[in-house]
DNA sequence: CTTTGGATCGTCT
DNA sequence: GACGATCCAAAGG
């Protein structure tokens, strides 16, 4: 796999941006919690009150408070009575704006990450979907409404110097029900580690010529 | 390989 | 009281 360059924060300013432009670019840069460390490769933008999909469509909220606080902060929620997936905060401030971290390519503490998740298969299996990526990186409620600048914080976001893709995949957001064709996930083609979901491509679900 | 249903509980109406 | 920005094991081709 690719190497790993010298981490440097990402920058303050990358992240104020709308969620439409931050989200690709995030694409290639690293989240590091303690010796675990991934490779972002599937991301998808979330857009607050403009956005039906969005857990801040219908305003503030006890859980989707940390989208409405400073960009560069997680917002971290649980779902299915068991899963928790991560969000980077992003601008306009107080629009809610965030991009959902689906996947990511396992990079340090491999062994922390398989034993957080007994039922990988392999190390594709580690970190290919929004939970599983939590899971084997340990991040949950605590880390909600963290600042992932702040260089002595828990959870960071780094870049090595590895650039966005060029050319990355584009299409549908996975999971969701209104604004399903919103084409708002971008992942690295090619990537083993990109999710399940994702690795379908920006293919319509299905478009059978009736009967 | 694909499809299906169960798990499990915080959050909001 | 209903429903998830999901995952997994089991069943079916």
């Amino acid at each position: 796999m690719s190497p790993v360059g010298r981490l440097v924060p990402v920058s303050a300013e990358l992240l104020a941006g709308d969620s439409l432009d931050v989200a690709p670019r995030l694409l290639n840069t690293v989240l590091v919690h303690g010796e675990r460390a991934v490779r972002i490769v599937e991301v998808e933008a979330y857009r607050g009150e403009d956005d039906p999909a969005s857990h801040a469509y219908r305003g503030p909220t006890r859980r989707n408070a940390s989208m409405f606080g400073a960009p560069g902060h997680l917002y971290v929620y649980f779902t299915y009575g068991m899963h928790w997936c991560a969000n980077v905060v992003c601008g306009p401030e107080g629009r809610a704006r965030a991009v959902l971290l689906r996947a990511g390519a396992p990079l340090f503490g491999l062994d922390a990450m398989r034993a957080a998740r007994p039922a990988a298969r392999s190390t594709a299996d580690l970190c290919s979907g929004p939970a599983k990526l939590c899971q084997a990186m340990g991040i949950e409620r605590a880390h909600d409404g963290l600042d992932l600048l702040e260089p002595a914080g828990a959870v960071r976001l780094l870049s090595d110097g590895h650039a966005p893709p060029d050319d990355p995949g584009v299409g549908p957001r996975v999971g969701i029900r209104a604004a399903a064709d919103a084409p708002w996930r971008w992942w690295v083609r090619g990537e083993p580690n990109v999710s399940r979901g994702g690795r379908m491509g920006g293919r319509p679900p299905r478009d059978a010529p009736g009967r």
